[in-house]
RNA sequence: GGGCGUGUAGCUCAGUUGGUUAGAGCGUGUCCCUGAUAAGGACAAGGUCCCUGGUUCGACUCCAGGCACGCCCA
């Protein structure tokens, strides 16, 4: 006995039971353990960041990262997945100071890095148990108990071994970046904090003039909306294809862009033109320095040329102050321009400008104006309304400033790492050399270092005067340097531990920077293994990985820093295949957001139906090709609908029928005689389309392609469903014990069990189940832990398949006749005909004609080769054969066969070549070169389609009508027993009044109804006083009294 | 401004080397079927395959140029 299966499941509280059997059995440990020596599919998993819990993103990603190691271990590989903990970084930190209502460097440093890192440390796993529960409810197989995080010692200390390595091949360097700075929380902001502080704010916006050194009464006009720039002045830029004037303003000659000109004066008459340059003449003009601070510079102070200069605002003459400007400092190291930065870590002045020295900067702006306009230098001055990033935290105005930094020489690498990215392969495929492929050509040097708390320190040492700097690789090397045993590499440790110098010049002390988290996890194939450390085999043998999946916004993020950190030290990609996924919006077509609850609750969700529907839902769908998703409840539900339950429906209906004929698994002992074949064709076919869905299935995986993988399973299912099952009913339900009764049993069995693997990777739940349910004492305990079905394609019958389909199109012609004149099917109908043209397809399906006539309720199909009064026969072209013969001829030629007679198209239909004068020209038309199409004639009742005309007998005799009759009145019964919660096995009574006609029918057919409705007894008598069931049978009355025997 | 992608029915999406009736599901309407079914089936309505041009006997498909939307970068 198989256990009890019900039809009415709830798969969630299902699920719940798989988990609790999975935990039980500890059947992921024992997946594993089963293929401890099997060749290695290496899976890397990539870290999210546990500050906040996981969203529909993350739940798709992860239901990727499950299917394809859950295939790959049943098709024979040990796939070892370890989960990852992103721990570092400034969401964290961003809690902690939230916790603590503290905020910016100093009030960090007032309160303790130790004591502020403890406390990150403190709260960073903080969701790590709801993860490991939401990542558990969906079913998805990784280790928890064996994960890797970023802080843990052994993970940075590879991460110092990395840095080291890329250090000793000269890739690392220190610089200059320009960032947006907060002056009261004295910190660099990243570009993400920055996008959330936009404010419209008013400030001056002056123009100042710059004396020409060959020319004193010639000036440049420059614009700015930062006086206090001014004197941080080196340079002036302009753009080298615009065009410039040099116009007479009184005494004075201005030099400023020709566009611009109309914005500085109005009044043309007001001025002379007295020339006009393009930028590039004016390029290495020297000029007058407003401020003599830095006025002794070698190399400053003179004209240069830059793309950024536009004429959207100012003079089209761009003021550059190389410190304070991300385009100033880029076009400073250009052209060799030098920098200065005279700002604190305050936001003010340093003593380098003696006048405003120890004021913040911003402040000194009204001065600067005053100043400017004493000496003549103000030319014109207004304000601007305009958008400016201020300090999320609080709300001051950034400055842009140049930060010391730290860089990895991408840029030398570039050619290697885009080698290395040749070796991958991308799910969608053009991202390779899409997306990421043109970002890695256009890509910068990787600015590493962080000037934070909680991250990975940056393993330098350097002298007070900067000359001399160490590089330290290992804990080890640390401790045998500094002579301190070393446990833990985090800031507030390592920044105590100061190294003797090699050359006399005092304590080397550790460089304040951590490094961006980023860099850590790009590091994680080295560091999840401790490598070097440790596992050096174990890692050598496991890189890079065969498969890694991560959302689209990696491109820049983790594909990048693996690729870059993998080619400098390996010159190797660090994966070989990857999916990525696109993005899960909401319904609405926006993005999900917690504040506009546009978005059903996951967990919510997968109580109502189920991880496996949603997993199903996400997989079968462009999502897992990186495109995006409008999340809709309603899909998820419609693959409940399509796939799961049909799908348990059959497992029911198999389960309850082989319950009650006592079936067991093997008894006929066909299952064990490799290629056996069944004798019944529907056996034989479904068993030929699970060959099929198994080849598509596994084609599709390899290809890592996972929507096509799903979609064949929508096909299959329909077919096991409203076709064999549907049309072997009658053999499960046969009394007699016989052959082909078994047949369809082992038959459904071995689908049923096949499926269920087919399934497992996609919907491990249900597959599971279903396969608990099926197998026997010698199967592996989980369906998890069998392989996956190998792909024979000896198994296939494509023609049978193809005689299956014939019979399906003639009997949905056939239906959709009985619809379109409404004769219902559970009238009979005498009889039909079916024509086709080619006599061994009709001889199939008169092979099969007991389907056909069961199916339609039909009495008796006759087969014709020739249409007769059915229909007429027309020719249509073959163009795929005819148009590269024909050419140009071809719309004439198509015109010529459609004209056809029937007698011609019989003529050639017959084999007799036919020739038409195409354009003056005979052309020889044969008997492949068209297709024989047909119209039903009108007034028939008849359809064709696909070679196949089909015909009804529409008369009704009284005995048909009777017999209707009967098999309405079974109907009712069958409603009725359902209704009233019958087993399927139990007997029943039945008492039955009314109109004449229905007692002729029970009379003449009252032994199939019996049998129909398994009633002991059907009797005649007036019941209508008893509770009996009023009601109406093709217009007659009759009322029905059932009771259990 | 640059890069990449997407654009097919009211909605979500398929569409295989270019071939003449462009498909499925949902939704809508009508009907049917049901002793596996919170099911299923048939039929109907619904399409400028984003636009323009080109190549071709023939373009949803290939090419070029636009437009719209999305993401990334500047």
């Amino acid at each position: 006995m198989f256990k009890a299966v019900s039809n009415k499941v709830d798969f969630p509280a299902q699920e719940l039971e798989t988990l609790a059997f999975w935990k039980a059995h500890d059947t992921f440990a024992k997946s594993l353990a089963a293929r401890r020596e099997a060749p290695e599919y290496v899976f890397y998993d990539g870290p999210p960041f546990a500050t906040g819990l996981p969203h529909y993103g993350h739940l798709l990603a992860g239901t990727i990262k499950d299917i394809i190691p859950r295939y790959q271990t049943m098709r024979g590989h040990y796939v070892e997945r370890r989960f990852g903990w992103d721990c570092h970084g400034l969401p964290v930190e961003y809690e902690v100071e939230q916790e603590l209502k503290i905020s910016g460097k100093r009030e960090i440093e007032k309160l303790g890095v130790d004591v502020f890192n403890e406390r990150c440390r403190g709260i960073v796993l903080r969701y790590s148990g709801e993860w490991r529960e939401v990542v558990t409810r969906m079913g998805r197989w990784v280790d928890f108990d064996r994960d890797y995080k970023t802080m843990d010692p052994a993970y940075m200390e590879s991460i110092w071994w990395v840095f080291k390595s890329l250090w000793d091949k000269g890739l690392i360097y220190k610089g200059n970046k320009i960032l947006p700075y907060c002056p009261r929380c004295a910190t660099p902001l990243s570009n993400f904090e920055t996008n959330q502080g936009y404010v419209d704010v008013q400030d001056p916006a002056i123009t100042v003039r710059f004396r020409l050194v060959d020319a004193p009464d010639t000036f440049f006009l420059a614009w700015t909306t930062t006086p206090w720039t001014l004197p941080s002045n080196m340079a002036l830029a302009v753009g080298p294809r615009m065009r410039y004037l040099k116009v007479l303003d009184g005494q004075t000659t201005y030099i400023l862009a020709k566009e611009r000109l109309g914005v500085y004066y109005r009044k043309p008459e007001q001025i002379k033109i007295l020339d006009e340059v393009s930028g590039a003449e004016l390029v290495g003009a020297r000029y007058t320095p407003l401020f003599p601070y830095f006025a002794d510079r070698a190399g400053a102070f003179r004209v240069i040329a830059g793309d950024f200069v536009s004429t959207e605002d100012g003079t089209g003459i761009v003021h550059m102050a190389p410190g304070f400007g991300e385009d100033d400092y880029a076009a400073a190291l250009a052209n060799k321009i030098p920098v200065v930065c005279p700002m604190d870590e305050e936001g003010r002045f340093t003593a380098e400008v003696s006048d405003y020295a120890g004021r913040e900067v911003k402040e000194a702006d009204a001065d600067i104006i005053r100043r400017l306009k004493h000496e003549g230098a103000l030319v014109h001055q207004s304000t601007i309304q305009h958008s400016y990033p201020h300090c999320w935290r609080c709300d001051k105005p950034l400055l842009y400033r140049a930060i010391s930094t730290w860089f990895v020489r991408v840029e030398s690498l570039r050619e290697r790492i885009l080698a290395a990215n040749q070796g991958t392969d991308w799910v969608p495929a053009h991202l390779r050399d899409g997306r990421f492929g043109k970002w890695l050509e256009q890509a910068r040097d990787w600015a590493i270092s962080r000037n934070r708390y909680w991250g990975a320190p940056l393993p330098i040492w350097s002298s007070a005067d900067g000359k001399e700097t160490v590089c330290i690789g290992s804990m080890e090397e640390l401790a045998r340097r500094s002579g301190h045993p070393v446990s833990d590499l985090h800031k507030h440790f390592v920044d105590k531990i100061t190294l003797p110098s090699s050359e006399g010049r005092g304590p080397l002390m550790r460089v304040p920077e951590v490094l961006d988290c980023w860099f850590e996890s790009g590091a994680m194939p080295y560091a999840q293994a401790h490598y070097p450390f440790e596992n050096r085999e174990k890692f050598e043998s496991r890189f890079p990985a065969d498969f890694i999946a991560e959302g689209l916004d990696q491109t820049r993020g983790w594909f990048y820093t693996l690729m870059v950190l993998s080619t400098a030290l390996f010159d190797k990609p660090a994966f070989r295949h990857v999916i990525v996924n696109g993005l899960v919006l909401a319904a609405d077509g926006r993005k999900m957001s917690k504040r506009m609850k546009n978005y059903p609750d996951p967990a919510k969700l997968i109580e109502t139906y189920g991880a496996d529907a949603l997993r199903l839902y996400m997989v079968n769908s462009p999502v897992v090709r990186a495109e995006s998703l409008r999340f809709s409840e309603a899909g998820v539900q419609d693959l409940m609908r399509h796939i799961l339950i049909p799908l348990w429906n059959a497992h029911s209906f198999f389960v309850t029928y082989a319950n009650v004929d006592g079936w067991k698994p093997g008894a006929g002992g066909r299952m064990s005689e490799v290629g056996s074949q069944p004798t019944n064709l529907l056996d034989r076919w479904i068993g030929s389309s699970l060959e099929a869905l198994c080849a598509e299935v596994t084609l599709a995986l390899d290809a890592y392609d996972l929507q096509r993988a799903v979609r064949p399973f929508v096909h299959f299912i329909e077919n096991l469903t409203n076709w064999y099952i549907r049309r072997s009913r009658r053999r499960f339900w046969k009394s007699q014990d016989d052959a082909d009764k078994t047949e369809a049993y082992e038959t459904l069995y071995t689908v049923l069990l096949t499926l269920s693997k087919i399934a497992a990777p996609f919907t491990p739940f249900i597959s599971e189940e279903i396969y608990r349910t099926l197998r026997t004492e010698t199967m592996p305990e989980s369906v998890h832990l069998c392989d996956f079905p190998q792909g024979d394609e000896s198994r296939r019958d494509k023609p049978l398949e193809q005689r299956m389909a014939d019979v399906m199109t003639v009997v949905g012609l056939a239906r959709g006749l009985r619809a379109a004149h409404d004769l219902k099917v559970r009238q009979p109908l005498a009889r039909m005909w079916v024509v086709c043209r080619d006599a061994a397809r009709l001889a199939a399906i008169a092979e099969r004609q007991d389907l056909v006539l069961e199916e339609l309720n039909v009495k008796e199909v006759r087969f014709l080769e020739r249409e007769s009064g059915f229909a007429t026969v027309k020719a249509k072209a073959d163009f795929r054969k005819l148009g590269p013969r024909l050419g140009s001829k071809m719309k004439h030629a198509a015109g010529a066969i459609a004209a056809l007679t029937g007698e011609q198209v019989e003529a050639l239909a017959a084999g007799a070549a036919l020739t038409l004068q195409l354009d003056g020209a005979p052309f020889v038309l044969e008997p492949g070169d068209m297709t024989i199409e047909h119209l039903p004639h009108p007034g028939h009742v008849v359809a064709a389609e696909a070679g196949f005309v089909v015909a009804l007998d529409t008369q009704r005799t009284p005995e048909l009508e009777r017999e209707g009759l009967a098999r309405e009145f079974v109907n009712k019964v069958q409603n009725m027993r359902k209704t009233a919660d019958l087993e399927v096995t139990t007997r029943i009574r039945l008492e039955v009044s009314g109109a004449p006609a229905v007692r002729e029918a029970l009379d003449k057919h009252g032994e199939y109804v019996r049998a129909e409705v398994l009633a002991v007894a059907c009797e005649w008598r007036d019941n209508t006083d008893d509770g009996a069931q009023a009601m109406d049978l093709n217009g007659h009355a009759c009322a029905i009294r059932l009771t259990p025997a």
